[in-house]
DNA sequence: GCAGTCAACTTGCGTTTTGCAAGTTGACCT
DNA sequence: AGGTCAACTTGCAAAACGCAAGTTGACTGC
């Protein structure tokens, strides 16, 4: 699938990130890339909540031809890929942020303060420009 | 299903958002309550996209047992249902402005400058104001 | 240079979810 | 009382998902 692929030709940009990202994985892939730093096959099967290896493959594809992954070989490890987020990946950290944030104020169970919703509201600023230095090298290495 | 009937009790805020909003359909609903001001199930069946009735009804179902969606009778039409955003939907705005954002920013087929993508151009904090308000409508509502 | 391992997939198959169409129920209208 | 409208519900075929097992290509050690 890309986005000429259209599977609702609506022209409304809801309708066409959810054309992208709108299912229970492909989030939490990107997940692991922008805030994990994981970035093999491997350790994206091993994350918490066990996506399994079909939909990994699949999903990774996708996002691939979507132009917001970027998969190379592993220069030290020659048998293992690296996937890494495009510039057009990172720019998907606010929709991953005000998640973060809604879950945050929502999440009614019980011991839920979870890492990710603390570093947001304790240094959401050195986040930001973390993940904004990444997208850079991103965007470097892609015009080489 | 309600947050008590965790899919992934992974305690990940991504997942967690995911786990209530992470399919095709049900942010597209909460965008014809949050910006089309579409209230009633015939209007949701109307909708560019076609959502089918069934899952139409399923996931009002959920929206409402999450806490997102306030059903009530249309005073005006007693066969009718008013749907609405309680302030729990309403805090999705967030969500769906970033979603907005990056769809505006990568959606690169021609004549793809909506109407809502230009009215947050324009005027992102008009919007957010409208919304806010709506929001403080709807707890007033459910304080009554 | 062959045997074993590891990483990244692919395939098969049973289960679940989706999507379309048609049917049901409860207001309301005349 | 007969018809319409709005909101669902049901049935069934097609697609997507999820688990387990198998395949492929790169390295590793003997």
């Amino acid at each position: 699938m890309n986005s000429s692929d259209e599977k609702r030709p609506s022209g409304c940009p809801i309708a066409f990130g959810l054309d992208v990202f709108g299912d229970r994985w492909t989030l939490l892939i990107i997940r692991e890339m922008m805030f994990g730093e994981k970035k093999t096959y491997g350790e994206f099967l091993a994350a918490d909540e066990a996506i399994s290896t079909n939909i990994l493959a699949n999903r990774l594809k996708l996002l691939e031809s979507e132009g917001i992954v970027d998969k190379r070989r592993d220069p030290q490890n020659f048998r293992s890929f690296l996937y890494e987020l495009t510039p057009k990946g990172y720019d998907l950290a606010p929709v991953m942020l005000a998640i973060i944030d809604w879950s945050g104020k929502h999440d009614k169970r019980p011991d839920r303060l979870t890492a990710m919703v603390e570093r947001v509201k304790n240094d959401r600023d050195g986040l930001v420009k973390q993940i904004q230095q990444r997208r850079e090298d991103a965007a470097k290495r892609s015009s080489n």
